[in-house]
DNA sequence: AAGCGGCTTCCTGTATGCAGAAGCCTGCTT
DNA sequence: AAGCAGGCTTCTGCATACAGGAAGCCGCTT
C-alpha cells in the first residue's frame, strides 16, 4: 500500500474507523466480493459497517487516490471498472517493475535473503502437488515480496507492493487456469537459477516472461469467459 | 510550479472544495512553501482556505494515500520527511520506471510522436543558452513525460507521473547546480540517439545513468548544505 | 530541587444536520 | 404515443457539534 498511513496488521480492533473500513473494502474489491462497476453509496456502507458517512467518505477518498476507487463529482463513486486493455496495462507495469527488482535484488541481497528465499520457494512444492490454489496464492505474495525488500529500496517495494495489491483479484483468478499454478512454479524455479548464478539480466528477463505468461492466462480465461 | 494540469488557479470557484484544498496543499508541499516536517493543523488549514475541517481532512487522506502527508492516528499530519536515503531510494526507483519507459517507448512510439519529442528536445537549446532553470524544469517535464506516454501504457503512464512528481522539489532544485543544466541536455541529446538508432536497450541505460546523474548531483547539494 | 501524577486544554475522530446538485418520475403538450 | 418540462427524491458535499485521546502544565510529594 501506498505509505502514510500507521496500518498495523488485520487484527484490527482498535484503530481508527475510516482505516478499518478501508482495509475491508480494499479486501472486498481485491477478492471480487464487490465487483467492478459496483455501487459505493455512502450511506449504505455506512449502515453496513455501523458508522456514519464521515469515515466512510474518508475511507473512499482514500482508495480513490489509490486507484481502487472511481469518484464522481457528486455522483458518488464505483469501484474501479478495469477495461481488458487497462488490466494488460497494468500486468506489463507489474511485469517491469518485478524484473526491476529481481535484478536488483540478485545483486544486493544478503546471503541470509537469499537463503530465505530458496527455503520458501523449496516450500512451494508440495503447495502445487496438493493443487490448493490458496495456499500458492498467499505463498505467492511472500514470495515476490522477499524479492522486493532483498532491493534494499524500500520506496520501490512500496511502490511493487501497491501496484501488485490492485491486480490482486485478477491473479487469484489466473492461477486457477489448468496447468498455470505448475508452470508457475516451474518459472519461479528458473528464476531462482539465474538468482543463484548471480545472473541479475537473466533473473530480470525471466521474471518478465514470468508475469506475462500469467497476463496472457488470464487474457485466456477472460476472452473464454466473454459475455459478448 | 510549472503545473501540466489544467487546474486553473486562484480563481477557481468550480469543482470540489476538497480538490481545491487537496491541489493546492500538493502545490506548497512541491515547492517547498510548505517545508517537509511541518505540521498540518486541520483547524487552521479550514481557516487559513475559508472552508470548515471536513474538507482539509478528506484532502490530508487522500494526500497521505499518495506519499506527501504522513498521517499519525490521532497526532495529526505532518509534511512526509524524508531523510536523504529515503530521496535516494525514490531517484533510483523513478530512473528504473524511467529506464523501462524509454524502452518501451523506443520500441512502440509512432513517427508523430518521435517528432514530437524531437522538436521538443530541440526547443530546449535555447533554454540552456538562456540559463533558465524555470523553463528548463517545464521543458523537462514534458520531455520526459512525451516519452511516457509514447510508451502506449496509459498506467505505466500514470505511475511514472505520480512516483516523479513526489520529486518535483528535490529536481528542481538538481538543476540549479552548476553546469547542470548543460549536462542533463547533452544526457538528453545521448537518450535522443539511442531512440533514433531505435536501440531500446540503449536509450534505457542511458535513460537510467541520466537520472541517477540527477540524484548524485541532489546529493552533492544536500551534503554540501548539510546544517550539522 | 527534581520527579511524578492528575488536571487542563487542545486537537483529532466521529456523528449529525443542512443545502444544493443529479437523476427520476410524473404529467402535460404536440 | 412520444418527447419535454418541472417538481420530487435521493445522495453528495460541506458545516457544525460532540466525545475521547494526547500532550503540556502545574502542583504535590519525597
Amino acid at each position: 500500500m501506498a505509505s502514510g498511513f500507521e496500518t498495523e496488521d488485520d487484527g484490527d480492533d482498535r484503530g481508527l474507523l475510516s482505516d478499518r473500513i478501508r482495509n475491508a473494502l480494499t479486501d472486498e474489491i481485491a477478492t471480487g466480493t464487490l465487483a467492478a462497476g459496483a455501487a459505493l453509496d455512502e450511506q449504505q456502507l455506512a449502515d453496513r459497517f455501523g458508522a456514519s458517512r464521515t469515515p466512510v467518505r474518508e475511507a473512499l477518498r482514500q482508495l480513490a487516490a489509490g486507484g481502487l476507487v472511481e469518484l464522481r463529482a457528486r455522483r458518488g463513486g464505483v469501484v474501479a471498472r478495469m477495461t481488458p486493455e487497462r488490466i494488460m496495462e497494468m500486468f506489463e507495469t507489474v511485469a517491469e517493475i518485478e524484473a526491476v527488482c529481481v535484478r536488483l535484488a540478485t545483486y544486493r541481497m544478503t546471503p541470509l535473503e537469499r537463503s530465505h528465499l530458496i527455503e520458501l520457494h523449496d516450500l512451494s512444492q508440495p503447495i502445487v502437488e496438493a493443487g490448493d490454489f490458496d495456499a500458492y496464492d498467499s505463498f505467492n505474495r511472500q514470495f515476490h515480496e522477499a524479492i522486493y525488500h532483498a532491493t534494499h529500496n524500500g520506496f520501490l517495494a512500496e511502490q511493487a507492493i501497491a501496484v501488485r495489491n490492485r491486480l490482486n483479484a485478477f491473479r487469484r483468478t489466473q492461477l486457477r487456469q489448468g496447468e498455470r499454478l505448475r508452470r508457475s512454479r516451474d518459472e519461479h524455479e528458473a528464476i531462482m537459477q539465474a538468482i543463484a548464478e548471480g545472473d541479475g539480466e537473466m533473473a530480470s528477463r525471466r521474471m518478465r516472461a514470468h508475469m506475462l505468461n500469467a497476463a496472457t492466462s488470464l487474457r485466456r480465461f477472460i476472452e473464454a469467459n466473454k459475455p459478448t
